[in-house]
DNA sequence: GTCATCCGCAACCACGGGGTTGCAGATATC
DNA sequence: GATATCTGCAACCCCGTGGTTGCGGATGAC
């Protein structure tokens, strides 16, 4: 499962949504969707394995948080695609492949 | 089918690379992977449907061309969603954010 | 200690989608 | 006109996956 994949799922791309406005758990989430928590846990796991989501456990409950890296290297290979047909994608594929340090938050 | 889905699959994704270095026919495509020409003609026609891909007609054969707008619109998605936790991402999001006219190549 | 939550694991179901094969239609080529 | 390509449509198979329910294990509250 890659990222792409990852972020193919319409429920999966709303339980980023929500965590991109904070950390939350499972049950949390689940409360604001029309399906059960083990459907969202499962969402969850899925987000873990891919990178895009860290779980930290916190005594009987555990807050997923958000890890936007991988949505750079995705958006990376979208600009590098686009590049020759588009100079607006050029320029992003030249602002992503610059490297920096002071990355994420 | 969204675009999210569209580039889900590892084959859609390296018929759209392959695309991006130029216009091809199905059959062209498909003698370039290891599946049948059906089967590439059905992910032509799904990247048509999402809009990534436009078909025309010439004599008995169909070329198809890539069309990099949804892939704009998917990025601006992922920068807006990490646009609070990434720096860089905010920067490409306002920088997809401001509209444009003379696009797409 | 007892009870209530919160969680993960496992089994199970249903549907969609990627792949194949086969065939019929349309267009160049001779 | 006869033939060879290029294409699209339809039927079919199989497996991955999103969803459910049920259960047992940890942790916190009383």
């Amino acid at each position: 499962m890659d990222v792409f994949a990852a972020l193919a799922d319409p429920t999966r791309r709303e339980v980023i949504r929500c965590l991109a406005e904070g950390p939350a758990t499972a049950t949390e989430l689940a409360a604001q969707f029309p399906v059960s928590r083990q459907a969202v846990s499962k969402h969850l796991g899925l987000l873990d394995e891919v990178g895009l989501v860290v779980a930290t456990r916190e005594g009987r409950e555990t807050r997923y948080q958000l890890r936007p890296e991988p949505l750079r290297d995705a958006m990376s290979w979208m600009a590098a695609v686009g590049a020759r047909w588009d100079d607006r994608l050029a320029a992003l594929q030249r602002m992503l492949a610059r490297p920096r340090r002071e990355d994420s938050r």
